[in-house]
DNA sequence: TATTACCCTATCGGCTTAGTAGATTAATTG
DNA sequence: CAATTAATCTACTAAGCCGATAGGGTAATA
């Protein structure tokens, strides 16, 4: 399932990322456009700005803005940073690896192949789309 | 992240489906084998059981066996029996489709198209990985 | 210097997951 | 028939996470 975190926070980049100048939108205007929880939404755009997609303004005019080109904001890196593993498993991720305490032997487990090929075909979709991609 | 459910009942049946005779195989066996909580796994197995892959016998002799030929049970039954929803969000499920309630139009939102494309990759390994596939 | 709006900490109810316990039912075997 | 075996059913619980909320603190701007 996808974490209503990642949900608000892809809904909260794409609404930046779609105005035409670049002046820093408010927490409380994308709050209310994509009807999120305004202080849940403020710890969501904490945390990409920790991650460096998001850079903020304080005082009078502030709030949100885009760092980087729309381009160069793969879903891959939002989806780690927000919603963790891409990988359905932890045996099988390559940024989250746990081994799986039940499992004598990775190479052997029959659902251990089957969750890397769902993991790269995912990891081929997120890879290969991009904050501009979800503007359109 | 696959539920554990999910992975005991994939490791479950690919224990019965690698039996050599056809004779059933008791919980407590696969509990030992694949170092699954033997009560947890009975929970498992009677889902299975339900859902009409496996057949189980009472009594000495007893357990559960598989009542479809491996090649004919397809991932993508096994995973919506076990783990629900195949779609990361309802709004793109096929079979367990639910209306967002933060979303006034589905197709103008962005994390919609992705999410379908992601449905659509992972739906297309889990159709065409059978039980049969495990095994090896 | 007042206002605006980000920043931080703490807390909470509700839900799900994984696991446990105990009693019951049905089939086989002696 | 009686004893054994193993599945079946019901109920409960501890732990963890998620989404949301509350309230105050801090920094920048006008």
């Amino acid at each position: 399932m996808l974490s209503k975190k990642t949900k608000y926070g892809l809904k909260a980049l794409t609404f930046i990322a779609r105005q035409e100048n670049k002046k820093p939108v408010q927490i409380s205007t994308i709050a209310k456009s994509e009807n999120i929880s305004k202080k849940y939404l403020e710890s969501i755009l904490l945390t990409l700005k920790k991650d460096g997609v998001l850079g903020s303004k304080k005082g009078k005019g502030g709030g949100y803005y885009l760092i980087k080109n729309p381009n160069d904001v793969a879903m891959s890196s939002v989806m780690r940073v927000l919603e963790g593993p891409i990988a359905m498993i932890p045996c099988v991720s390559l940024n989250f690896y746990e081994k799986c305490d039940d499992c004598p032997n990775e190479n052997a487990c029959s659902v251990h192949k089957l969750m890397i090929e769902v993991r790269d075909s995912s990891l081929q979709i997120f890879n290969n789309t991009s904050l501009a991609d979800l503007i359109l």
